[in-house]
DNA sequence: GCAAATTAATGATTTATTCAAG
DNA sequence: CTTGAATAAATCATTAATTTGC
């Protein structure tokens, strides 16, 4: 992987540990300055832009929920059948139903503040700009400043050349402000499924 | 408009014009690049940062297209109706019915070459990039070169600051290079309606 | 005439879908 | 089949038109 000519980004391991680990921390949807710091940091791992981490978090957000929302419809699916189950009649009822489904219910509920919670002891810090203008609206990539990213060029031409931040005053701030995006999550999934 | 505080780009009415100009003459996807240069070409008459000029193209294009849609969808209805109407009596069909929708079928059908021909004469010209790496991916905004869009700031404090353009070497191509915007647009139309 | 109230346009974000490399 | 990249659709939010009662 990292290949010289290789015409997308492919992440490194730790790269790719890390931005999960972050993803685990609450970042879903870094803003610019965010993403500026996340790809400065993770460019000591290997070659990386600043697109690669918008379209990460942008794909594995989506991809996140997808999975849950399928995993909520199958869940849905069995609570449906067992429904049923229950009005069938009961000399139906004595083979065990119960051990097809997955394990729990909401494999996810409970988890993410743990591993946020785990997670500060993580070597690599970035920085959290101040609270956006009016502080509900968590502006993204596209908000009030944008991403310099420059290619490096057409592929082959310059490999040492990581993607190099535009903007420099960089004043870092605390780690990890996310509040409550779990939530946020599950009131999306519950939006539109 | 083209207030000072506002929280919002409002493009002038000459920078409207030119964008529809551009929008007709088959520019309808800008890349970076070309975003670039109508940025500049733009910020003479007004306030004006290449996201503004991003969002405006693919609002347009959008809401343009959901407008034919809605046109088709309505000359569909009114085939449908025509052919229950052919279905009727004959006894029936003797008022005029053909006067009471729009005038031509496809009103936009063959105007999009001809608006391009007559353009040529506008008095801004701007930089086509050469063909992309693949000439059919036809990348967007994110596509390998990423735009700079700096605010200016937080509104109200720096008025007379157009936005600039980050990457200077600018060598200017021919004019109008799009070739077939339209049968694309189409096809997408009928993909999805 | 002219504000307050509604509605229509449209700029800005977010989410979903699709394409394509590996 | 997974996933990076790109596009399109849906949605939110603010501004301009406009209507309405005075």
């Amino acid at each position: 992987m990292s290949r010289a000519g290789s015409s997308r980004w492919c992440p490194t391991p730790q790269q790719l540990m890390m931005l999960e680990e972050m993803y685990r921390s609450g970042i879903t949807n870094p803003n610019s300055t965010q993403i500026q710091h996340i790809t400065s940091q993770l460019s000591l791992y290997g070659k990386i832009e600043g697109k690669n981490v918008f379209y990460w978090f942008q794909n594995h957000k989506a991809r996140h929920r997808q999975k849950l929302r399928k995993k909520l419809t199958r869940q849905l699916q069995h609570h449906h059948q067992l429904l049923h189950y229950f009005d069938s009649p009961a000399a139906f009822r004595h083979h065990s139903y119960y051990n097809s489904g997955s394990p729990l219910l909401f494999p996810q509920a409970g988890i993410h503040h743990e591993a946020a919670k785990h997670s500060m002891n993580c070597t690599w810090k970035f920085n959290i700009p101040e609270r956006t203008d009016k502080n509900k609206g968590m502006m993204r990539t596209y908000g009030s400043d944008w991403l310099m990213m420059v290619d490096v060029g057409p592929p082959l031409s310059s490999p040492p050349c990581y993607s190099m931040i535009c903007r420099p005053p960089l004043k870092t701030l605390e780690l990890f402000p996310l509040s409550a995006s779990d939530l946020k999550e599950d009131t999306n999934i519950n939006k539109d499924s």
